[in-house]
DNA sequence: CGGTATGGTTACAAATGCGTTACGATACCG
DNA sequence: CGGTATCGTAACGCATTTGTAACCATACCG
């Protein structure tokens, strides 16, 4: 099965056998691997290469994955890389901390070959499958967007939304499971460069959850970083 | 060839020899045809028989062809009947006119066999296929668009409409349910890129709400983008 | 535990969009 | 040639939308 083929890994671990064995695998699977050692490589690495999917050990030397994951969010030029975070840890509590930083799925070692690739995979293949710009319709969990109608449904029932709550959906929806900076917003939802405060956009988003209810939280905010549309379908 | 077989068509001349020519040919090619000499005639005939296609020459004694055009346009039962106007004068004036009133086609004379029948073929072909894309009547809850009689009722009851608005209320049954904008409507309506003010929409579609009354709002604003006809039915 | 940063929430003035009315221009008709 | 219908534009006012500031709640940190 050659999936996704050719596309490129950055894989970061300071355990050489560890290290060794997901390059393995990977490469075995068609994948162009790039491999680091610590976070500061990793950075770098990633800044340069934009890899399609970087696999992220918790535990590093000097600065861990946590932080590693915070700066990559923050940069623009790697903030939509799709992160699996990799740690033996397997308690809830990592899991939330670690998607809350905006990793995009998780593996605990020890772990399969094939439970490897088969989110590697799955993760590619949301991110091939994202410019979903051009689809009429738009249906994320219990929200859809009907671009034809310029409507919104939430639940079955119509969500009245403003010209703006309507574009921030849409945008959010559009890059649902990535984490989007309050700039990255702004610059999606008002156009160019216009000069507005990036509060305003916590302002919109406040609203949007309000108006599209439920219980669970679908726009998630990420703490230092921005907010994410929960990818909850697939 | 015989593509449009037994379609009936009714010729309108008061030129012996020109009428007789016509008959020769259309007949030569399976046609059913028909004669008038006069516009009394041709409108007699054509309510009656409600031939497929009318051959109609401008210079007739009495009544012109202008008029037998327009008085065919106005009646019910035969306005929806493609007419193809015959004329000596080849002029862009004459043209305009022609088609201003209803034509659906034009031929100057002299023409030769094959000009007509292509002509001819080419009319009914598009004639026929106008049904299966555009149904002669558009039913959207409490409105109905009766195409042939070029009428619009709501909720049973005629609404006279004036040819703008008619053509407005048409475009938006036509695409319902999605949001038009002004700029859309404008081309759709308006035709070719006329410079008219966007604002002017607005206008003609408060006019047809007051015109097609009903409680709830059947154009529904959709603030900041355009206008959208409700849908309801399917 | 305070203190600080970050995000949530509320309030409000300014801006914008739209419905409506009025009116002039033009075409059509008797 | 006056009368009528149709249409496009301008102007006014109301309602909604929206950006900002201010204040409150919570998370993070030592």
């Amino acid at each position: 099965m050659v999936t996704m083929a050719n596309a490129q890994i950055l894989v970061v671990d300071d355990e050489p056998d560890i290290l060794s064995v997901l390059v393995y695998h990977l490469s075995r699977e068609g994948y162009r691997v790039t491999t680091a050692v610590n976070g500061q490589g990793a950075l770098t690495t990633a800044d340069a290469d934009r890899p399609d999917l970087i696999i992220l050990d918790l535990m590093l030397p000097g600065m861990d994955g946590y932080e590693v994951l915070q700066r990559l969010r923050r940069a623009e030029r790697t903030n939509s890389i799709p992160v699996i975070l990799l740690t033996a840890r397997r308690e809830e509590e990592e899991r939330v901390k670690g998607f809350e930083v905006g990793a995009d799925d998780y593996i605990t070692k020890p772990f399969s070959a094939r439970e490897l690739t088969l989110r590697v995979e799955a993760l590619l293949r949301r991110a091939k499958a994202e410019p979903v710009s051009a689809s009429r319709r738009i249906s994320v969990g219990p929200v859809e967007l009907d671009r034809e109608g310029h409507r919104v449904f939430s639940e079955g029932s119509e969500v009245d939304l403003t010209p703006l709550e309507y574009r921030l959906l849409e945008v959010l929806l559009e890059r649902r499971g990535r984490v989007q900076s309050r700039r990255q917003l702004l610059q999606a939802v008002w156009d160019t460069n216009a000069s507005i405060e990036t509060r305003t956009v916590d302002m919109h988003v406040a609203r949007l959850r309000t108006k599209l209810g439920g219980a669970a939280p679908l726009i998630e905010t990420v703490r230092g970083i921005g907010y994410r549309f929960r990818a909850l379908d697939k």
